[in-house]
DNA sequence: CAGGATCCGATTAGATACTG
DNA sequence: CAGTATCTAATCGGATCCTG
């Protein structure tokens, strides 16, 4: 990769942002990650040696600065990097609206419970701990049970069964999961059409869609049609 | 290249928008260039056998649709690609806000004067043709002279004197030029300071800042002190 | 004008292993 | 936890030449 030898300002700013990784890298600072593993987790099929070349990088050109912080390294977006974040938004309305549906391998069910775990609404939560197990159908066995241990003041995401009980079950295809993620069908719509489960008391059944704010592209608008199968 | 494996919007559209070039040529076709060549011109250190295959790959990916015109093939944005503009409008303005400087590689007089044929105004230049002729320096010879033949329908670039007159003439390091079409100095600033020369009578000389709109990106606020070294 | 085909060198990204 | 080092296979892009 490299340069384009042109004075124009797309080409010097695709100059940075073209480097494969480059911009979801971005993304996940503009999120609010700032430790190298945390990052990680937001690309986790990245190498972390190709990471923390692209950080380096980053740093270089002045996007990001790095910090030794009381825990450990941080990496935190400069005024330049700051800006960012109107570029990662605007592309990802657009991602939204017009490529063209996911195909299996881009659905990821680590990826979308660390997503889940970011995007929890402290102030919809029960005020107390709360275990909410996740059951994804269609992945593999590893992939398939996850469980999230919400607080108000810290959300957790376990592999394993965090042993103190699970106050919520929910079961349901990975794909309709991100469905519901990215806005494309409500919670209601998949347990009516019963393509999603939960089990557990009926207070907190009703109570998780006001938990989690999904994704942040959730509530762009769809073009009428944008499918010529006439898929939405 | 190629797949992240995410269902992240921003992931998705990033598949399609990181391509090396990618960006530049949808550029183009923002701008409104139609014809491959047109096409190329904005992109002339691109390779044209590459640049076939990007146009393929868009018109694969429903961002360009490809049309046997009149006089030849055309590619036209579809509405996923018109939508594009949003991008690289956000992009261009963070480029031109940031980036460090131009390094002499970035200074392309040919796509500069090619940008400069596509920003004349009209309704500004003299009602019957002129010719423009332009200097730069610092750069090879082959690249020192240039005409710009305006008329209100239609204005042509040319790499040799035309050969019906020169009514104005402008002579320039190549820098200074880049810098006014980019917004950073005025035309009057880089005549005080001597940088830039005009030859011709004064009715036209006076005129010529008007006849140029300069690059889209010309008028973007830029940031109290972005560099270090406290250039602007 | 508008490309397609081919070849080859340069990069790069991924995998793996190792360190403080 | 937070990386670095190394190696290799793959790929990508540029140059060149060719076609209708």
């Amino acid at each position: 990769m490299g340069e384009y030898g042109q004075f124009c300002p797309v080409a010097k700013a695709a100059e940075v942002l073209d480097q494969r990784w480059t911009l979801l890298v971005i993304r996940e600072l503009v999120t609010g990650s700032t430790r190298f593993n945390d990052i990680h987790r937001g690309v986790p099929r990245m190498s972390r040696s190709l990471l923390s070349k692209r950080l380096n990088s980053l740093v270089g050109e002045g996007l990001v600065e790095r910090r030794e912080g009381d825990h450990g390294p941080e990496y935190i977006l400069t005024p330049a990097g700051q800006e960012l974040e109107q570029v990662i938004e605007v592309i990802g309305s657009w991602g939204i609206r017009w490529p063209g549906h996911l195909s299996d391998h881009d659905l990821d069910p680590a990826l979308l419970v660390w997503d889940m775990h970011r995007r929890v609404d402290p102030d919809a939560i029960p005020p107390r701990r709360t275990v909410l197990g996740l059951t994804f159908h269609g992945v593999t066995p590893e992939e398939r049970d996850w469980w999230l241990v919400l607080e108000p003041e810290a959300v957790d995401v376990c592999e394993h069964d965090p042993g103190f009980g699970t106050d919520l079950h929910l079961e349901t295809p990975l794909h309709t999961m991100v469905g519901i993620w990215r806005g494309e069908l409500g919670w209601n719509d998949a347990v009516r059409s019963g393509d999603l489960r939960f089990e557990g008391p009926s207070t907190l059944r009703r109570a998780v869609p006001t938990w989690f704010l999904l994704s942040p592209f959730a509530t762009v608008e769809r073009p009428p049609a944008n499918r010529p199968d006439g898929r939405t």
